[in-house]
RNA sequence: CGGGGCGUAGCGCAGUUUGGUAGCGCAUCUCGCUUGGGACGAGAGGGUCGCAGGUUCGAAUCCUGUCGCUCCGACCA
């Protein structure tokens, strides 16, 4: 390809609307462009990039025995009626009617049309397992687009389900899955975790996100310094921190005039925090009001809470709510609560010892409070928000927390799809058994942007290799010098006749202008071909990533290039 | 859905307070000059000022409505 027919329109400025470093690097370099909120064209370069994802996968799904299909975006609702999803997916559905009044939607996941699909088709336990899978847009209507192509109502997403007939069969697949996503986000060049995960909406007994590690992510997660460890912050499980052991002293109300904050409790008592606990109010649909307890340097966790209240929602609650249930909102306690309460402590304040806790009046604490001793009628449970500094819950190492960006993620789904769609196949002794399924996604765009978050500078983007637009530009510093430009040809010629993928950059602009472009745009190599080549016949090789110059002699530097491409 | 901000040339913005017939930088086109890090000079093209209605002799500017974008939050996997 030449740079003087490519489409790429490069911008000095970025759009006053793109916040993220990969969204605006995006944009200025011309891989993208915005249609409306949420939904992007892919210019030349961008799709390159895309295509080069896009067959990363494809390589490992099919490596794992993975089949590629293509399943219609534009999906009846009869089968989303089927699987009880029609209603629960809500406004983030885009649906329409056909002429005659039918329903659709566009397909937002693919769970009911491959359900629907190969439950006519697979009927033997000797045709299982499936690894079936597709490269396709889906469409979501976020409440809220933004980030570029992080968070986008289009999409493009590599969906894959599998289809075992029992248990252990899932945990191959699953299993798989895992390895694979591990292989392609490596040579994606990303720098990621597995990360344990709730399994959320789509239901299911086992998940784990794949998260590239970024700053500007949108999930939090946690890891260990020492093991394999990691877990969204809204799953990590911990472990009992159970404090030094003391003798029990008896409880004492005092007064704590003003103290209604954590802060000021421990400063008026003169208190480590640690010996404080502290409460958190929600109520469910219903009003109900449910109080959680947790050390006072401790956070709630609302996703662990909702779980161990059997709640199926929870939001703040309201203060005459707390008033209702005996509560006196700033001081309270498990002590002294009318009967009715939903009560959940975390397991690590049932562990401490003499601790200040609220007495359920306006302006009094509880001092030695002895949860074991003095709390009646609670439920017990991990209801805390992991932090740094936390012990590792598998080798008990500190944990430290970072922020990622979900790219993929494996669930195993279990017999939720096929018992509600009764998709079934005869198992050995000819018995209806319901399909054990997983489903596996890849969020393609967004690993494009994740890469580009995790991959930039002052310049532009630096793209790893594997997934660069194309992996050398050859630059000859005047294209008008006819022969620069010839011989830039030739190198050029003599690349893309090895099979490296390359871009010759013949635009007739100044050396400046082109160079920017290259860092902007961000090929991982430049082949600059100067009057100094001609005289002494050689190349110039600069490296985006490190900077680094190289002069090759004409003869033989196509195997050092490749040499360093492989390191790239 | 709640709260803030914004819609003026492809991009970034000024002009709106105090109405007087639209401007700057970048980009684009032409010519000249220049060629190792976004040069310079001269010239040119490009905007129903988001849309609709109203006030006015006159509206980018004031009023009403509407659409869209965006940020924070809530919601959601």
């Amino acid at each position: 390809m030449k740079a003087s027919q490519l489409y790429a329109p490069t911008l000095r400025e970025s759009p006053a609307e793109a916040e993220l470093i990969s969204h605006k690097l995006m944009f200025r370099a011309g891989l993208i462009r915005k249609a409306a909120g949420g939904l992007y064209s892919y210019l030349p370069l961008g799709w390159r990039v895309i295509k080069k994802i896009s067959q990363i996968i494809r390589e490992e799904m099919d490596a794992e025995g993975g089949q590629e299909i293509m399943m219609p975006i534009v999906q009846p609702s009869e089968i989303w009626q089927e699987s009880g999803r029609w209603q629960v997916y809500g406004d983030e559905m885009m649906r329409m009617r056909d002429r005659h009044g039918r329903e659709f939607c566009l397909g937002p996941t693919h769970e009911e049309m491959i359900t629907s699909l190969v439950r006519a088709e697979l009927r033997s336990y000797k045709q299982l397992p499936q690894l079936i899978y597709q490269i396709q847009n889906k469409y979501r209507d976020e409440i809220r687009p933004r980030f570029g192509l992080m968070r986008s109502r289009e999409f493009i997403m590599k969906d894959l389900y599998s289809f075992d007939k029992d248990e252990s069969g899932l945990d191959e697949s699953y299993k798989k899955m895992f390895d694979a996503y591990t292989r392609i986000f490596t040579r994606c060049g990303l720098e990621f975790r597995p990360v344990e995960a709730d399994s959320g909406a789509i239901g299911g007994s086992n998940s784990h996100e794949f998260t590239v590690l970024a700053q500007s992510g949108e999930s939090s997660i946690a890891f260990c310094t020492n093991c394999d460890f990691a877990a969204s912050d809204e799953k990590a499980e911990l472990k009992i921190i159970i404090a030094p052991a003391e003798d029990e002293k008896p409880i004492e109300k005092v007064e704590t005039p003003d103290a209604h904050t954590i802060e000021l409790v421990k400063n008026f008592l003169q208190v480590p925090i640690e010996k404080t606990i502290k409460a958190v109010a929600f109520q469910d649909d219903d009003g109900k009001l449910i109080l959680a307890f947790v050390r006072g340097d401790h956070e709630a966790n609302e996703i662990k809470i909702l779980n161990a209240s059997g709640a199926m929602h929870l939001h703040m609650a309201e203060e005459s709510a707390i008033v209702a249930a005996g509560g006196s909102p700033g001081f309270m306690s498990p002590i002294g609560l009318k009967d009715g309460t939903i009560v959940v402590v975390d397991q690590t304040v049932m562990e401490m010892h003499n601790a200040v806790a609220g007495a359920n009046e306006k302006n009094f604490h509880f001092i030695n409070v002895n949860p074991k001793r003095d709390f009646k009628n609670v439920i017990v449970a991990d209801i805390r928000k992991v932090q740094a500094g936390d012990p590792c819950p598998h080798c008990g190492h500190e944990l430290k927390m970072t922020r990622g960006i979900e790219v993929g993620q494996v669930f195993k789904l279990g017999t939720k799809y096929s018992k509600a769609m009764n998709a079934t196949f005869l198992d050995e002794n000819g018995k209806a058994k319901f399909f054990q399924m997983g489903c596996y996604g890849i969020g393609v765009g967004r690993t494009m942007a994740a890469a580009i978050e995790q991959n930039s500078d002052e310049h532009g983007i630096i793209f790893p290799r594997n997934i660069a637009p194309f992996e050398v530009v050859v630059c000859p510093i005047n294209s008008k010098d006819q022969a620069q430009l010839e011989f830039a040809e030739k190198i050029y010629e003599e690349l893309k006749n090895s099979g490296i993928d390359a871009l010759l950059d013949d635009r007739p602009e100044r050396a400046g202008v082109k160079f920017k472009d290259c860092d902007l745009i961000g090929y991982p190599m430049r082949i600059t071909i100067s009057p100094k080549s001609l005289e002494t016949n050689s190349i110039e090789v600069k490296i985006r990533k490190s900077g680094e110059i190289s002069e090759l002699p004409r003869d033989n530097y196509l195997d050092q290039v490749k040499k360093i491409l492989e390191t790239l």
